[in-house]
RNA sequence: GGUACCUUAGCUCAGUUGGUAGAGCAACGGACUGAAAAUCCGUGUGUCCCUAGUUCGAUUCUUGGAGGUACCA
């Protein structure tokens, strides 16, 4: 006998694609369409300090379809993918008991895999442990560190990008955080979700892409981005600021930079940002590609066409 | 108009006592498991301005052009 109450199988619909690339209107859109929700997979939206300079989306863009992880956090918080994938997928969860389908957009690749295919349960690593590999890394440099991780997880050693003193402090971090090697914990293996995952990502010509880039950054340079910077500037340091866009106007306030170079600095390093989203998601073969003037229509198509949504 | 100097990679320039060339920046390719808009690795992409000579061989020397810069008019 057929039960009656089968499960509705839910989709999560990840909009991908290089910055500026109009991800943000695309999104919503959908999302309207199927009278859904959006999650954000931006490692930087979170910040609420960040607003102008990482380009969120505006007020009449978050009043048109309902927005999760945009501005929800503080630069003062530690916050990490692994605290993102936690928070991701109890909030999807909770959506998918009111819409068969939700919309995740972003340009963080790391943080986009998160959600998609989960990543590996890591012991956590205390900020002591942290913050005293930071500060033999910067006293003695890399070697000894290095040296460390060849006796306590060859097998990481033999794989890792030695020269990545941000791989290298990981590794060493868990496996002083307890007894066993970093490597142990790594078992890429995906895990297992409750729902299906659509990938659409949009994209257009190098040149394209670059042309709105740099007229991005003009555009966030007139809305205040400068002033921004200038409010964050003593709290340079801290993670979250690591980021194109405040770095470069960081130097200027310090006189490295004059402001032009600065704005130059900016668009440059978008630029190489947008190329590394790119080697990113290239590799991701469950992604199907749409020019970015593609019509709206033409992607809902598309999706009606693959999603059997169920009628009620 | 005259004189001097210059023209080599996308840009700024090195260089070859004649054997077809290399730096920086830019660009391009890649990696990526709790900092990821971060971090790291790799790659020279070229009518050596054109032309005619000399030469086994010319980007290099010589002739004649073209373009540029400076000074003198």
């Amino acid at each position: 006998m057929k039960s009656n109450k089968v499960q509705k199988k839910k989709y999560l619909i990840c909009i991908v694609g290089p910055t500026a690339i109009g991800k943000t209107a695309l999104s919503i859109k959908i999302a309207n369409h199927f009278s859904t929700e959006i999650i954000s997979a931006d490692s930087r939206q979170f910040y609420k300090e960040m607003k102008i300079g990482t380009a969120v989306p505006s007020a009449e863009e978050i009043a048109a379809a309902p927005h999760h992880f945009i501005q929800n956090r503080s630069i003062f918080e530690d916050y990490s993918v692994g605290d993102f994938e936690k928070d991701a997928i109890q909030l999807l969860d909770n959506l998918f008991t009111k819409h068969q389908v939700v919309v995740m957009v972003g340009g963080s690749g790391l943080y986009i895999d998160a959600v998609v295919k989960g990543l590996d349960y890591f012991p956590d690593v205390s900020d002591k442990i942290k913050q005293q590999l930071i500060k033999e890394f910067e006293a003695t440099g890399l070697k000894p560190l290095q040296k460390e991780l060849k006796e306590k997880d060859p097998e990481y050693y033999n794989k890792v990008d030695l020269q990545n003193h941000h791989r290298v402090i990981r590794a060493l971090g868990v496996c002083r955080a307890q007894e066993h090697p970093y490597s142990s914990f790594l078992k890429s293996e995906n895990t297992s979700r409750n729902f299906e995952t659509i990938f659409i990502g949009i994209t257009a010509e190098r040149e394209l892409i670059y042309n709105r880039i740099n007229q991005r950054v003009d555009m966030m340079i007139n809305e205040g981005l400068i002033e921004e910077a200038e409010k964050l500037k003593k709290y340079k340091n801290i993670n979250a600021l690591q980021t194109v866009g405040y770095r470069e106007l960081f130097s200027y306030f310090d006189g490295e930079f004059t402001k032009a170079q600065a704005i130059e600095e900016i668009k440059k390093n978008t630029r190489r940002f947008a190329k590394r989203q790119g080697t990113w998601f290239r590799k991701n073969e469950a992604i199907t590609w749409f020019d970015y003037q593609t019509k709206v229509s033409e992607v809902i198509n598309y999706l009606e066409n693959i999603l059997p949504i169920s009628e009620n």
